[in-house]
DNA sequence: TAGTGGTCTAGACCACTTT
DNA sequence: AAGTGGTCTAGACCACTAC
């Protein structure tokens, strides 16, 4: 008796992916139909459906109906980046957390800012600087400005105990963001907040986020020297 | 009459998420179950349990059996990062791609690599340092270490046309990554291949891959000064 | 052991795209 | 006009897990 085990969406998933990666279905080769594939895999073609749509997603394959589903050239591997907290970064380290608020007042957007997070030059912005330590040793700046009106409760928050960016996600989850990681030289301002010496090498995250199409906030953090993102996939 | 067109699983994934983000339910609230949703909203609960799913993998929620659905506590919000081919990503700049090898050779695995790519330590690996140009500026410089035991045909490959990522990509695409991003500071050597000043900050990719569980290469890319890395989510 | 999500099925209709 | 993927349905059974 063959075994009357129902197929299951990652079986099918598996397998072509594995057809894939040994070139049985080379680069920019066509699949058979989703028909066609229930019928090997003797399943419902909803089945077959929620596999290919998988390995679209993982970039393995791209679909166009009428067209059908081709094996992608250059197959558009990503990673997943996860964004979290200082706090919570520097705690799955096994390391010691401590905040440190550095300023905070209330300006005129600038006209770089105001470019920036496309805000009208004269909009009220809360300008934030604080610190993040990890064993009381410096971990990242974070500088933010954060746009008065988006989100009016800002300017009354208590943020002596908790940073900007652990209140906003709890007061005003942003819905869009922008993210752009560089490197960057220590200025003396910099290298002193660090702990470190001019001209030493930072990873510096500058993050925009937007709240239903309204800019929200722009956030420079800059890392202690030596410090790595790490991810896998 | 009321419009009896038939609901979409966005339709209630992005209900589901407005009322999370407008705390309706609050941050760790249990949600209501499939079924139940599934009347309310009037559809199958099939459209209902992708709609969660998609919201699960996004990290609102967090779904347990027999526990029910509950709003995240911290979103972990996360960006897809794309990591293409140093040409792909020259070229959708519009800019002139320009590809140089510099060094190719084999030696035994020093004892830093062999630690760092999991092999022996006398294991035979092929190495290859290379230049990536865009408009015929210095845009990364490249340096690889395959293991020869992995990927046999490597050490005939031609080199001379295409960098050893392209030709991986076609002959012997890997399953699995690690990638880690750091700042450095401009060495001598360094400093000259990107025709820049000693001590210059800039955006280091290090990246090793499997294939099947075995070790395939370990890369270094070196991006010239001011070059960012930029995402959406 | 009971409740909840996880998945499969078989069939249907829709929507996009190429011809 | 026709072919292919995209999605919804209604029902069923399974698998995990809190109780």
């Amino acid at each position: 008796m063959t075994a009357p085990k129902r197929i299951s969406f990652q079986v099918v998933r598996d397998e072509v992916k594995r057809r894939i990666e040994t070139r049985i279905w080379p680069q920019g080769a066509l699949l058979p139909t989703e028909t066609q594939l229930a019928e090997e895999f003797n399943c419902a073609r909803a089945t077959v459906n929620r596999a290919l749509r998988e390995l679209a997603d993982q970039g393995f394959v791209e679909r166009k109906r009428k067209s059908g589903t081709r094996v992608k050239k250059e197959p558009s591997k990503h990673a997943k980046l996860e964004f979290s907290l200082a706090r919570q970064t520097v705690e799955r380290q096994n390391s010691t957390y401590r905040y440190s608020l550095v300023e905070r007042n209330v300006v005129d957007s600038p006209g770089w800012l105001a470019s920036q997070m496309s805000v009208a030059h004269d909009a009220r912005v809360l300008h934030v600087i604080c610190m993040h330590y990890a064993d009381n040793r410096p971990f990242q700046l974070e500088e933010r400005w954060i746009n008065i009106a988006a989100v009016p409760e800002v300017e009354f928050a208590d943020l002596n105990e908790h940073g900007p960016h652990e209140w906003l996600l709890k007061a005003a989850p942003f819905t869009e963001a922008e993210v752009a990681f560089c490197a960057v030289s220590a200025d003396g301002r910099l290298a002193e907040f660090m702990g470190t010496t001019t001209g030493a090498s930072m990873i510096q995250l500058e993050r925009t986020t937007w709240r239903d199409g309204q800019p929200m906030t722009f956030a420079r953090m800059t890392h202690h020297p030596g410090y790595c993102i790490r991810t896998k996939y």
